[in-house]
DNA sequence: CCTACCGATCGGTAGG
DNA sequence: CCTACCGATCGGTAGG
């Protein structure tokens, strides 16, 4: 009984999880109160805490998650023997999939970590930051191999992570456009911007 | 002294409303309290309010002050007797001008706006809809003369448009390059992207 | 998982 | 522009 229940409570919290990204993602982390969370998952506010420490926990554990997910990738990434370019490409499809598949947590994890508290928040900032140059790097060895324009390549790193995350309002709106497509198109744009 | 008191009023809400961008943008609409704004004013909470109807009209004020900057610039650029590619990127580097110069506002109205109230929400909405319908004209009649690659025009704005936002991190950093040399990067990239 | 409730904070008003 | 204050709502707890 003691397993049944420990597996019951873990996917009650994903379940929880699943819909306070939702709704971080639909009203904000400040604007979405925990009677909101309480009334999509189907019990009163004062239960959840059964299950949870405190709204802040609910929005690191989205946060990092996502957070796992990137630095795994890179890590990956960066371990295979192909040409910068051909690496930033994966990487770019890989962050174009995530907004398509993952795209409430993501998009939490973009646009409300800033609502983070200590010490969570200052090591979601340093990751991110560390994420980010390790992305730069892989760009600045295509500029020296010749295969990649000669441009800042921080700035490139922020326009190309920030365009992604752009896909929001693709997703929120009619989808004229299947997901493949979308991905080709933003691949064409930002790789074609900056292929040498 | 009826022409001084509104000379005096008018520059009053004026100071306001930069602080409120600043607010805003820091710490979130939501987040930031009529209180954290009397503050930075300098005065006490219920002061505010001889110079403002309440917290949503800050918001408003703010997001359509940017709208119908961009509508009009969008206007003047159609009307100019230049290639389509030229005025995408005429229309990128007002974009990137607007981000650098006034970062606080350009910022609110492009993460708060989903805080207006009605029916300045639908409105703003309208007229977001309609700007990025006009710039993704201008892409599909550069496809069309084959200066521009065959791409969807409302994934290309949409990533453009989110791109330059994205500057925001490099605005709060140390700012290693010059605003002219960002300017110059995104150019590089997302025209260089375009262009066939 | 619920009822009952807490102290804190919110946007905003009355009245001067 | 301030003091004093309002009703509503917030995150969270006690106790069962």
């Amino acid at each position: 009984m003691g397993r049944i229940k420990t597996i019951d409570n873990t996917s009650r919290k994903d379940f929880i999880l699943k819909k306070a990204s939702s709704l971080f993602r639909e009203k904000g982390f400040k604007s979405a109160s925990m009677r909101d969370l309480a009334e999509v998952v189907g019990v009163e506010a004062a239960s959840l805490y059964n299950h949870i420490k405190n709204k802040n926990e609910l929005l690191h554990e989205i946060c990092f998650k996502v957070a796992n997910r990137y630095n795994e990738k890179i890590e990956q990434i960066e371990a295979e023997d192909i040409s910068p370019l051909d690496k930033v490409e994966k990487l770019l499809r890989f962050h174009i999939q995530g907004m398509v598949q993952q795209f409430e947590e993501v998009y939490v994890s973009d646009r409300e970590w800033k609502y983070l508290s200590e010490p969570y928040l200052s090591n979601f900032h340093t990751q991110r930051k560390n994420y980010r140059k390790r992305f730069a790097s892989i760009i600045d060895a295509g500029i020296q191999k010749k295969e990649i324009k000669r441009v800042d390549a921080s700035t490139a790193v922020l326009i190309m992570l920030h365009a992604i995350s752009g896909i929001e309002s693709w997703h929120r709106s009619k989808q004229k456009i299947s997901g493949k497509e979308l991905e080709e198109n933003i691949i064409v744009i930002l790789v074609g911007g900056l292929k040498k």
